[in-house]
DNA sequence: ATAGGGTTAG
């Protein structure tokens, strides 16, 4: 290579006088100026194997006046722009010399922007060639503007191209239309994507897949496994690809008999099996518990990838075997980002925050991997379960000096984290800080006022979605009316519940139901609760009964308790909470009686109480307590503060509440300790005695929190000038002064 | 001289 550059280097310059020799410039070229088509220099171009070869040529062009021939410049555009080896950025610079370029070379640009990493590229020098090249873009220009818009889910982009291409007489040409319906596909508008391809006359196998794809990746695997029939009765042969599309199906549809057809299917019919189709066939098999279908599979494939080996990975971390996950992911020839964040998300899912936040720390300290948007969305949400502000803000700031793109899922994020770890004002600035929010952030927002007991200012907020034409969705409304529920707001409840489906287009779910039901439930309506729950059109799920069996024991109702616990326990035989509100209720109404008989079914059922368990994070360290624990090192002084917090209650005439000693107690001679005990309570001793006065008291509980432990907060709030907040297993209570932001109504 | 469809982590 490098001795024929230098033979062509010295060739002499060629009689094409020089750009800056010229009064105009060259006129441009269509396909039809190859005077120069078969000039050596050109050949060398194909040999080049470097940006650096690419250089000398470009220098000899320049020298000779060749790089003004206009195909002689595509030339160089195209390898600078698509070899292996070649460097987008260089390629521009060449394009941005070209003083005309002609059709070609714009879509060579084009389409070079389009498939990397920074596809909005492709759409700038696609305005700039509408300005500046007197050609109006061909066939070839709008499948590389589609993709490009596709990439970037650039919706009226789209749009805007669907048009021009219309006009421009192109909406016959097949790789057009395919290109239109993968488009509108990536954006998630199925119906105009469906538009398109029945607009399609003769359908080929890539306007099928094209299609296929757009409903897997839209949410609708039936339709998808319907094309693939349709495609047979229309004697279309699928490929790798529409099986890679129609496994995608089975894998959402969770259906491994006819994933396992399927690949019968693909045997049978010698459709050729790539690392691609593998992979898709591994990852089937895992979503749909096929595990040792995807074992076998995996020692069976000859080639792997990064992708094998992290389906694999996430296979056994997300079935919390964690051990052989570990033994992949050390196995693995580099562990990439998505290895890690496989880890990380599964111990964060399997609600093992603690294990996922170690990860991420040793993630951290290896650096081999920098964290991306997933990583961070991962340990946002680690932080949230755990109520780790301290770490949580750490992430946020961590963002910011990335200058990593706060997208909608990590806006998301950073407002649970933050309203769960109990600053509702910072995730209000968050929220209200950008400009483009989905409804998930929306809902996130809406969600975590509701937490906080603020549930005027949800359904604000609701409003102010609505006006900002963001369509609320199922989650959207579970968080508006639980809303309603935390701030007793009925009618107001009432009235959204029964919009939902005729205004809004949401089908009320079991969980909607369960949260009205809570709604009329607390505000004493139970028999309006009843009616609705034998309105359903569904089954009454468990959640459904638990909420009417809350609303009982608040109303002290025993008839209506023990119907719905029973419905409750039939159900869901090991729910715990269904034995502790019901003995609640009977303790409440003072039937001893019966209370013990229950426990005597529930220590004959085997039944285990879920230990409760709270935690503080004082600077940065996350403190756990289980009841009546002392495996604290600081655990006497936590203690003699207990004791401490009992005299001066005592003092001002407190008297413990022994109903809810039933709540949470397992033996009978932990009775006499056991308010004391409740690992609430030592969670705030502990923040008494180890945190500046100034700061605010974050306890995070696994339960909730019973009667006793909230009239004693209240109090310690009052006693001891301290700002408290717990969050239970419903929602925050936020102490202050003596009182608590829930008023007492929980 | 140029084109369209696919697999992992949230």
């Amino acid at each position: 290579m490098t001795r024929e550059l230098m033979a062509t280097l010295s060739t002499p310059p060629l009689s094409l006088p020089r750009r800056s020799n010229l009064p105009t410039p060259p006129s441009p070229t269509v396909n039809n100026d190859r005077y120069f088509a078969n000039h050596p220099t050109l050949s060398l171009i194909n040999q080049c194997t470097s940006t650096k070869h690419l250089k000398q040529v470009h220098a000899q062009m320049l020298r000779t006046g060749l790089f003004f021939d206009a195909f002689s410049a595509s030339k160089l555009i195209t390898a600078s722009a698509l070899e292996p080896f070649s460097s987008l950025d260089y390629a521009r610079q060449v394009f941005d010399q070209i003083p005309q370029p002609n059709l070609y070379t714009w879509n060579i640009i084009i389409r070079a922007y389009a498939s990397s990493p920074n596809p909005t590229q492709s759409l700038l020098i696609f305005l700039q060639m509408l300005h500046q090249c007197e050609h109006f873009p061909d066939k070839f220009t709008f499948p590389f503007v589609l993709k490009a818009a596709s990439g970037l889910k650039a919706f009226r982009a789209g749009r805007v191209f669907h048009g021009m291409l219309i006009k421009a007489s192109l909406s016959s040409d097949l790789f057009i239309l395919n290109s239109l319906v993968h488009f509108y596909g990536s954006c998630g508008d199925l119906d105009l994507a469906y538009g398109v391809f029945m607009k399609i006359p003769r359908k080929d196998v890539v306007s099928w897949n094209s299609m296929i794809t757009a409903f897997v990746q839209g949410g609708y695997p039936e339709g998808a496994l319907e094309l693939f029939r349709g495609m047979e009765k229309e004697n279309v042969k699928p490929n790798d690809v529409t099986m890679v599309g129609v496994l995608a199906a089975c894998t959402k549809k969770l259906d491994l008999e006819f994933g396992r057809w399927v690949c019968s299917y693909i045997e049978r019919n010698e459709i050729s099996v790539n690392l691609t189709l593998s992979n898709a066939m591994l990852d089937m098999y895992w979503k749909c518990g096929g595990i040792e279908d995807a074992k076998r599979l995996f020692d069976k494939m000859l080639e792997k990838d990064i992708f094998s080996w992290t389906t694999m990975l996430d296979g056994y971390a997300k079935l919390g075997k964690y051990d052989e996950a570990q033994r992949v992911f050390d196995a693995m020839p580099c562990q990439d980002i998505a290895a890690w964040n496989a880890l990380i998300s599964a111990y964060e899912q399997n609600g093992k925050p603690k294990e996922a936040l170690a990860i991420f720390r040793e993630l951290q300290l290896r650096k081999d991997a920098k964290p991306d948007e997933v990583t961070l969305v991962c340990t946002l949400s680690a932080s949230a379960q755990l109520g780790a502000m301290d770490l949580g803000r750490w992430v946020h700031v961590y963002i910011e000096k990335q200058g990593i793109n706060l997208n909608c899922h990590l806006m998301t994020s950073l407002i649970d984290m933050y309203t769960k770890c109990g600053d509702v004002e910072k995730a209000l600035e968050v929220f209200y800080s950008v400009e483009r929010k989905d409804v998930f952030v929306w809902s996130a927002m809406i969600g975590g006022l509701a937490m906080h007991g603020r549930g005027r200012a949800a359904i604000d907020l609701f409003s102010k979605m609505l006006e900002a034409k963001v369509k609320p969705n199922s989650v959207t409304f579970t968080n508006v009316l639980c809303a309603c529920s935390h701030t007793g707001l009925v009618n107001e409840g009432r009235t959204l519940f029964y919009q939902m489906e005729p205004v809004h287009g949401v089908v009320p779910e079991d969980k909607h139901y369960a949260c009205m039901v809570d709604i009329l439930g607390r505000s004493g309506l139970l028999e309006e609760a009843v009616e609705l729950i034998e309105k359903m059109p569904m089954v009454p799920t468990a959640s459904v009964w638990g909420a009417l069996l809350g609303a009982c024991r608040l109303h002290g109702n025993i008839e209506l308790a023990e119907q719905a616990s029973s419905r409750l326990l039939e159900l869901d035989p090991g729910n715990h909470g269904a034995y502790v509100l019901l003995s609640n209720i009977y303790a409440k109404l003072g039937k001893w009686d019966r209370v013990s008989r229950l426990r005597k079914v529930m220590r004959d059922s085997g039944l285990k109480k879920e230990p409760g368990c709270s935690s503080i994070e004082v600077n940065g360290i996350v403190h756990e307590f289980l009841a009546g624990d002392n495996c604290h090192p600081l655990s006497k002084e936590i203690y003699s503060k207990l004791d401490e917090i009992a005299a001066r209650l005592k003092s001002i005439g407190y008297v413990p509440n022994k109903s809810h000693l039933l709540q949470l107690i397992e033996e009978d001679d932990m009775k006499d300790h056991a308010l004391s005990l409740h690992s609430e309570k030592l969670a705030i001793a502990f923040g008494l005695i180890s945190m500046a006065p100034s700061q605010p008291i974050r306890v995070v509980k696994n339960l909730r929190v019973c009667g006793d432990c909230h009239s004693v907060t209240k109090l310690i709030s009052k006693l001891y000038g301290r700002e408290i907040l717990l969050r239970d297993r419903y929602r925050f209570h936020h102490f202050r002064g003596g009182h608590c932001s829930c008023m007492d109504y929980w």
